[in-house]
DNA sequence: ATTTCAAGTGTTATCGGTAACAGAAAATGT
DNA sequence: ACATTTTCTGTTACCGATAACACTTGAAAT
């Protein structure tokens, strides 16, 4: 591997000049500068990850904390690792991954946090270091997450648009911002609509919204669409209306909400509001690591829109 | 956080006594090496990872390289990512995730690699750091696996054992080791019983195991068990099966193969042989770090039992 | 023409460890 | 008792980068 001092000679310039390239480029002319690139290039330099850690005072490490119980959610998360790790990558920063049964916390230069609840609040404030959440929350963190509420209000006026003449709303029973944010998205396209409300919260497992659909089975009136919180409560929906030779979807459409694995592996497929979770991940890499370099200001929420994926649960 | 010098200088010795204690520590007389043990409490003292990096040339970080393409595989990695990560903190190593979309490889003291097919096999030999696979291989290249064949095996003598007259085998259609030692689990049970094997190999999506149930449904007896290498192709079965009546688990039974989620997300619940992906994947870690240490010495391979874990498919 | 200053580049010390060598003390041999 | 080894600990240099400071150089100011 080729070092700094290795493009300093192949340039013919100082190892400092070379750092200045890398770091503060507007310090150095251009003329010097078209010859460190050259160099850096000929010899396909990589900066060394532990020097520049050293050298800062840094770690290069952001540590990634799920605080969900995994076998109880949706897969997603290796996308959104997937989008950390490559982004990270570009920085020579590397990536700890932290479960709530491994949280001995070593150190690092910054947090990136998924699966918080109101509970954790306590223990975010408590980091030392920059953190990002995935997720929207109202603990004054910085977030990431998809636009929620946006996003159900589409598949709310979708739904409407192809003719459903009621919208029953099955969300996730959790007291927690995006939860309200995604029944507040279909309430108010209902209002618009001047219809009438049907809201029900469940835990988040398809048993339960197909023991939720059998037994109200004769209070839903054909020509119903249900608009689900997640593909898991949309893969219990869809299950029980085929128990009772329910049509999808000509009398009753299914949307789900995530459109990362199970929308696949429903049958029809579900249609869904799939996020971009690998682009969310990216944008939490880049987010905590433009906080480190700010030491620790605060960059705000960004809010990423759902992409309504069309399966064979609506007309 | 407290450096090494801080530890020295409480403890009235160099800095080289207390890296020795760390490291050689059969060179330090037991006197000084309780006297350091103590300043390293008494500080709480980590070392710091950057430092023994640059110091030993080394870079502190293991890659886990995933060839297969996410969207279409189960959803295990993140448990077997779990294992990896929680083991390398212990060594002060982080993770590095790379992507077939992604593999620039930058620098890295050793790899773990999964999702490999035939075809990788250049691309593995060309790797030039210790490297261990995830999953069966004859490569040559050490591994760790589920213990495929004892799985079948195991899974082939309950359903004998639970009376299902015929067992029919629905493989995966891909040209790899663990497909063969699964069916070879299947075959030899099979075989010592002096019944008729059926084997089936299908692409690993739940909608062509579903399609093969429908076209050939006429040709299964009343009392068989579908004995899946997967549970993606379990849940087509339970789909179809229900889609023409079938009495589950009376009449049909199916056992599945993974245990990581999908087994859950069917109804009834698939029984299914569980994999210990997260032990698995500390596993991996372990042995690369320590073919790290060894300067790549060949560690063998290592095979994990799976669990038969019973839902409701099954008598 | 001389001083003043800014811009651009180089030198030195440093981050926290480790290996190689050096030196002192204790153990062994004669 | 003295030379020789062995055992243990300390000193120095170095891993690859960066910040702080020092030094040129040419342009602007007087």
């Amino acid at each position: 591997m080729a070092t700094l001092n290795d493009v300093a000679k192949r340039a013919n310039v100082s190892k400092m000049t070379v750092s200045r390239v890398i770091n503060h480029p507007e310090q150095v002319t251009d003329e010097l500068k078209e010859l460190v690139y050259e160099a850096m290039r000929e010899l396909s330099y990589r900066p060394n990850a532990a020097a520049i850690a050293l050298a800062n005072n840094r770690t290069q490490i952001i540590k990634l904390l799920i605080l969900e119980e995994m076998d109880t959610t949706e897969p997603y998360y290796m996308f959104l690792l997937t989008g950390i790790a490559n982004e990270l990558d570009k920085y020579a920063y590397s990536l700890q991954l932290l479960t709530h049964n491994n949280i001995q916390i070593g150190d690092s230069d910054g947090f990136i946090v998924c699966g918080t609840r109101k509970e954790d609040e306590d223990f975010i404030h408590g980091l030392d270091k920059p953190t990002v959440l995935f997720g929207q929350n109202d603990m004054g963190v910085d977030y990431i997450d998809s636009d929620n509420e946006e996003s159900m209000a589409r598949a709310t006026e979708y739904a409407i648009e192809k003719g459903y003449e009621t919208v029953v709303y099955i969300g996730i029973d959790v007291d927690e911002p995006f939860a309200h944010s995604r029944e507040k998205g279909y309430t108010s396209v209902m209002r618009n609509h001047g219809k009438e409300t049907h809201i029900y919260n469940l835990e988040n497992r398809s048993r339960y919204s197909a023991a939720f659909i059998r037994e109200n089975w004769d209070a839903f009136p054909k020509n119903t669409l249900f608009l689900c919180a997640s593909d898991r409560l949309g893969l219990g929906v869809i299950r029980e209306i085929k128990e009772h030779g329910g049509d999808i979807p000509n009398d009753y459409g299914i949307i789900g909400h995530d459109g990362v694995f199970l929308d696949q592996i429903a049958y029809p497929n579900l249609t869904t509001l799939k996020q971009s979770i690998t682009e969310m991940g990216a944008a939490c890499a880049r987010m905590v690591l433009k906080k480190v370099k700010e030491e620790g200001k605060s960059q705000g929420n960004q809010l990423f829109e759902t992409e309504l994926k069309l399966g064979g649960t609506t007309r």
